[in-house]
DNA sequence: CGCATATTCAACCAAATGGTTGACGAATTG
DNA sequence: CAATTCGTCAACCATTTGGTTGAATATGCG
């Protein structure tokens, strides 16, 4: 129904859930502690800390009572990567990419689909 | 109440649009033939193009009567930019393109022009 | 002109999204 | 043990999203 760049993208459309991965920049954070800056409810931080964990964005582990977050930017990977190849900044890398898609795109040339 | 980031990413979140600039990467293309290859109403592609449009991914130009969309590849650079921030991707991974662009056109995965 | 083609518009719909509040379980502290 | 803190869950709500259909608006053609 709905792919990694589903997801992730998805995720990164919500300003508030920008943010907090901004701060997860700069170190690992609880719960609480995320929500502070905000002006919502806890809950409401806690379901974006949610959608950020399904994406991949983010990993959550509790210890004791406290839930702490931290970023996993290589979710952040394949996105970058499609960007990157409609990113004309090279032209040489343009090149190859419409090469390949010449291929992929033609069911005929297509050899090993693999999984 | 929406910034710049806010309207790339969530362009981007749709399967069906991420298609789309893909196919506008080979060549513009009229709306119709954009439509064509998807099993929706010429009705919601015009949506997803005004969407599109609006976070300017493309650009559409009337001639004549009929309707060219163009792919406006500077319009990613913000979001790059932005992601870029979360880790040193390597420039241009082609490899890791392909794999990504497979899970994209594997058919069973949303609607796909492919099939 | 009259008709076909290209595209959008308007109204509508179901489902998803982003928020709220209040209750709850689990861990810590006094 | 009792009280408090941390975080989630459940129910609810308004708005947005992604799709439909049918009518409307250009434009091009014979």
């Amino acid at each position: 129904m709905s792919n990694a760049l589903d997801t992730t993208f998805a995720a990164l459309a919500d300003p508030t859930r920008r943010a907090i991965l901004t701060m997860l920049l700069e170190d690992d954070m609880a719960v609480t502690d995320v929500a502070e800056p905000f002006e919502m409810s806890l809950a409401a931080i806690s379901k974006h800390l949610g959608i950020l964990t399904r994406a991949g964005l983010i990993s959550q582990e509790k210890r004791g009572r406290v839930k702490w977050c931290k970023l996993e930017p290589d979710a952040l990977r394949g996105a970058s990567v499609w960007m990157q190849g409609f990113g004309q900044f090279e032209p040489v890398n343009l090149d190859a990419f419409e090469r390949f898609l010449e291929i992929e795109l033609d069911p005929g040339t297509a050899e090993d689909p693999a999984t």
